[in-house]
Formats: C-alpha cells, sequence, structure tokens
DNA sequence: TAGATTGTTAATCGATTAACAATC
DNA sequence: TAGATTGTTAATCGATTAACAATC
C-alpha cells in the first residue's frame, strides 16, 4: 500500500465501500473474490475495480484474483483505521447525541474524547462513556488533547463561529452536519459535509421524476 | 422550467446546495446575483452554474444576472419541493429519533405521515407529533395511506427484508441509513443512500493523507 | 449607447470502460 | 499445460471549463 499520491477522489470515496461489502463477504465466509464477481454484487464494472485498488498496489494474483480478507485489511490501512486519530463532537442535540450513540467511531480511526454543549440542560447529561461537557470549556480542552477532528452537530447560526474557534485551536478536520457550507471559506481545512437536507431533496427530485415518467407512459 | 430530460445526477445533486445558498443570500437581502458572484461564493466556477441552471430553462437575463427569489422558487419547483409526497419512517431507534425530530420533512417535498419499530419499549413513544407505531402494522396502514418513500432507520440485520416487503407494497423511493446496500439488488426502485460510516471513513483517509504531507514537508 | 452578463457552442480535462499481454 | 484473471495501456465517454456572440 505505498503507490499513492494524488489519487483522485472519486476512488477515495468507493473504498470504504469495498471495505464493507468485503466485510460481508467475510461473515458469509467467501476467501476469494474477482474483480469481476465482485463487480456483479457490487453495480460496478470489474474494471473499475482493477483501476481503483492498483492506485494503491497490486493485491490480487492473476488466475486466482483477491484474498478477500487480504484486501480488506489492506483497504482497512490504505484509509487509515488501524489508528485512532482524537475526535470531540460538537452540539449534542438529537443529532449528536444520534451519532455519538450509534457509531463505533474506533472502528472507523477515531477516538472520540469529547462531546461539548452550550445548553445547561444538556450538560452534564451521560452520552455513552461521555459526559457532556460545557463548549465554554473547550478552548481548554483542546490544548491539552489536541483533537484533529471535530464532529459538527450544532445549528446553522452557531456552526461558523465554532468552526472559526475550533480551527484556531487546530482542528483541521470537520465532520460536517450544519447547514452551514464551510468548505469554501477555510482552504486547508479538511471538511466532510453531510448535508442531510441536500441528500433528501435529491430523493425528491427522484421520485417526481419516476412519476412523471410513469405519467405518461399511460 | 421544462426543458429538463435526462439532466445528468452530478447536475441534479448540485441543485439543493444553490437552493441553500440562495435562501442565505434571501436572508441577508441581496436581490439580484450574477453566475460569477455567486460562483465565488460557492467554490465553483461560472460556467459550470450558467450549464446547470440551463439545463432547465433561461432564468437569468443578460446584463443583469439572475433574481435571487425567483431563481431560489424555480429551483425548489424543480426539485420537486412544493408539493409534499406521503413518507413514512421505519427505525425509532437513535438515528431515526433524530431524523424524525430535526427535519422539517414538509420543507423538502415529504409529508411524514408514520413512524415504526418492532421493539415493544419504543412502540407507543412520542415523536415530535407522532406516535410510534407497531412494525407488523405496516402492511395494513401502507395498503391504506400509500406512502410513496420510505426512510430506513433500522439495523442492517433487519434492512433486506424490511426493504423487499415495502417495495411489494408500493414504496418506490427509500432514503437508506441502513448499513445495508440495496441501490443494486432492485432496479427501478430509487435509493438514496445515506452511508454515514463511508462518509466518516473519507475524513478519516483525508486526515491521514494530510498529516503525512506535513511529516514529509518538515 | 456602452457595459455587463447571459445562453450556448466548442475545447479540454478527467474518469470510466475496453482490450490484451503478462502470469499465476 | 490450459484456463482464469490480473495489472496496465489505450479508447471512449461524460462532465467541466473556456470562449464568445446575443442581448438586456
Amino acid at each position: 500500500m505505498l503507490k499513492r499520491e494524488n489519487v483522485s477522489l472519486s476512488v477515495i470515496r468507493r473504498l470504504p465501500r469495498y471495505h464493507r461489502f468485503l466485510a460481508d463477504l467475510m461473515r458469509t465466509g467467501t476467501t476469494r473474490i474477482s474483480s469481476k464477481e465482485l463487480s456483479r454484487r457490487m453495480g460496478l464494472t470489474a474494471s473499475q475495480i482493477r483501476q481503483d485498488l492498483n492506485c494503491f498496489g497490486g493485491f490480487g494474483q492473476q488466475g486466482y484474483g483477491y484474498n478477500v480478507e487480504q484486501l480488506h485489511r489492506e483497504i482497512g490501512l490504505i484509509l487509515g483505521l488501524d489508528k485512532q486519530y482524537p475526535a470531540i463532537l460538537v452540539g449534542a442535540g438529537n443529532i449528536g447525541r444520534a451519532i455519538a450513540l450509534n457509531f463505533d467511531f474506533s472502528q472507523m480511526g477515531f477516538d472520540l474524547i469529547g462531546i461539548f454543549d452550550i445548553d445547561p440542560s444538556i450538560i452534564g447529561m451521560q452520552i455513552g462513556s461521555l459526559k457532556v461537557e460545557d463548549a465554554a470549556g473547550i478552548d481548554a480542552f483542546c490544548r491539552e488533547h489536541h483533537p484533529r477532528v471535530a464532529v459538527l452537530t450544532v445549528p446553522r447560526s452557531a456552526a461558523e463561529q465554532m468552526a472559526e474557534q475550533l480551527i484556531h485551536l487546530g482542528v483541521s478536520g470537520f465532520w460536517n452536519f450544519s447547514h452551514y457550507d464551510f468548505s469554501v471559506k477555510y482552504p486547508g481545512v479538511l471538511v466532510e459535509n453531510v448535508h442531510l437536507s441536500d441528500s433528501l431533496m435529491t430523493l425528491c427530485y427522484m421520485v417526481r421524476d419516476l412519476s412523471e415518467k410513469e405519467t405518461r407512459d399511460n
């Protein structure tokens, strides 16, 4: 897993999906798989799978295919799931709590070490193994524990100011659930925007589009 | 808004973002905007914005630009946000509850009319204006109310069976939060997959990649 | 009218697919 | 060895960007 250097984002975004399908295969006891068979299951082309994997090295063997367990492990290493970077979550409302409770951050390369909110009725609440802390203490916390990444589950109105504060405190990656779109403003900062409403609106378009076609066809 | 027909998914996925930025502009009282200025704010090219919009019609005026309010409204119509289609949510765990509580479905083209779960300790729980119903009653409910779309927030193990059941009951669109990847298996069914763990893993890759570069540079 | 900015066509770029020699 | 399947190069396709005439 050495060949990389400027691998395109389209390829990177497919890696977690490969990882997931390979985990499924392991669960069902499959030990080897060809790019052709994997492409059939994932709805891709075999060519694309081979191209994608060869950005990082030759994990397969001619005439045999890929070893499922090995490939799963290699992709995990490429994604960086083997080490845990410290992360904090800011905004312990419904979405924030759901994420803190539902995600095993340690399986995804992170260690969730702090949860913050400004609402006195939420501060002190136990969420999994962590207790919600007062957001006023974020500065001190960051200076001590140096989180690399922040999950931003605050309302839109608080997002901009909080993002800037965290960037100054050394946070360089954001998993952003707020409606605030800050990828443009701070170059160099890594942002993975999760605009759930954008996703739902896209589905809305597709559903409308389908019913229009059905109407025309009848 | 008549020109469409096979507009690419890449374009569609940008529409909700335009919609959001235009809403922001309205909020700050801006009444007109050029593709150039909008491109600067959104981090796109002006060319792309004009190309995107012209898939659906000429909303601008030479020498003037676009009327913010009109463009916002037109994009809303293109996305289909003006009518509400009935939707249900299946799986009222942490994520399901957070979504039901946080999203104003009516603003995104849907009307959330039912929430279901199988867990007796959750059934009957009040979530916003709805009460969680027993999933055993989904068949009867669908035959009566004909939801077009289902939000799938069930665990992976329950997802496949539930998806098939709902497809048979006439549900044709899914907002899928489960780890189950069913876009491949049921052609014709519209699926918007929200694989949050894929998103977090992508961020993991980016953060690792950045620190490797920093290490090299020093 | 002059300046600005669109709508649209043409050029470029990047990503996907196809093909095939290498090789297990 | 023969068959299968990779790694990789070349061809195709689609999406983005640039250019510019039309026009408000």
